[in-house]
DNA sequence: TGCTGTGAAACCCTTCACAGCC
DNA sequence: GGCTGTGAAGGGTTTCACAGCA
């Protein structure tokens, strides 16, 4: 394939390949199968093969999948190979957690920036940042090359700095703040919504308690 | 509508109209139309009637969707009239961050306990709660009717809490835990997973460097 | 006239099933 | 024989377009 678009069902895949690879390498496997990569991921191994075939071949018939190649692969569609300056802004709890969260610095992102708005937060260290004004948001994000930016502050305040982040010229924003943001064409946003997940779950939950009364 | 079957798209979506239901309340509006909810979510308004259609028919022809009401209802359908304890399993940052997250109080849920492995974190006050020991993770469930388990422990620990807590009787997961969880038909589970969240930015805004590029 | 409710079309994603290659 | 790569079928979701009602 390797035509040049890669189905979005897909790309939000590839990450969960990538882990188990990196998995399979620690284990000193040097090729899986598409039926081992599919158990690990927990998805079905004809789709594993329809992922993978978007990248180009890289399997061989017989044997699998090359674990090194695949993974170097992977990493460079998912534009994970150069620096990847992120910025959070908003030191709560969350951001604060975030910042001190491992799996940022081992997936190939660096925590270049945090910024806050409360003026009592500015100067305060955070793990090895110290927090800087979020009026100069638009300055870090241009000087350090910021090209993801975190959004955890509170509702209200999210769409402001989305709209600052996108002037400054970011294209990519993780946002926690239980709000839809609105964005001009061409910048992706990706909103976790803690509460909206419980809501989720609350439904299925729910469904299966009548289940269980149902049954016994 | 109203068959019973709600498709899983139209239930992630439910939450999104809950929050602006709630919103329009606040604002004094005793209607809504699609055309403004949709708006607000950030969806298509043929969409929204779809989605609500599932419901039965609540809306009149002509005005748009009564609020209070529609907020009773999606309320009724998510589950959160009653009711909902929920506990925390892993008590380091991220633990932390959740447990001080008001989201969950103002959504109808209840954080009722949290528990970790770590000895040395048992009886640790955090916030209102005490730290318990997840070795009793099973008597907390059952005592205090847990519905939903938020894990936030490190990868390799994740499968053994989560077994533990369906064994406990617990059908619905909120796992933090960058793996995939193996439960039983009937168990629930959905992963949030920061760093496969910003693998997937990362994708897009590689795409969308290149066309910086390519633009100018 | 305005907005809902919904068949029908279009689209996307998943799964099957097997040809093709090692 | 084993496993990939992929056409084709199937299922689910989104969007269109408009009939129908307040």
């Amino acid at each position: 394939m390797r035509d040049g678009r890669i189905p979005a069902a897909t790309v939000s895949r590839l990450p969960m390949y990538l882990q188990a690879l990196v998995d399979a390498a620690e284990d000193g496997l040097e090729t899986v199968s598409s039926e081992v990569l599919a158990r690990v991921v927990g998805v079905n191994s004809a789709k594993v093969r329809k992922d993978l075939s978007y990248l180009g071949s890289h399997g061989t018939r017989g044997v699998g999948y090359p674990v090194a190649e695949l993974t170097t692969e992977i990493s460079e569609v998912l534009g994970l190979t150069g620096d990847r300056p992120v910025m959070i802004v908003g030191v709560g709890n969350l951001g604060r957690a975030l910042a001190s969260y491992d799996g940022f610095a081992r997936r190939g992102f660096r925590l270049a920036a945090m910024v806050d708005t409360d003026p009592s937060k500015v100067g305060v260290r955070v793990g090895e940042h110290v927090v800087e004004s979020a009026d100069d948001l638009a300055m870090v994000v241009a000087d350090r090359r910021i090209g993801i930016v975190v959004i955890a502050v509170p509702a209200e305040a999210a769409q402001q700095v989305a709209t600052q982040a996108v002037d400054a010229g970011v294209t990519a924003i993780l946002n926690f703040a239980p709000t839809h943001l609105e964005v001009p064409a061409g910048v992706t946003v990706r909103t976790v919504d803690l509460s909206t997940e419980l809501q989720i779950l609350s439904f299925y939950e729910h469904l299966e308690g009548g289940r269980h009364l149902a049954a016994g």
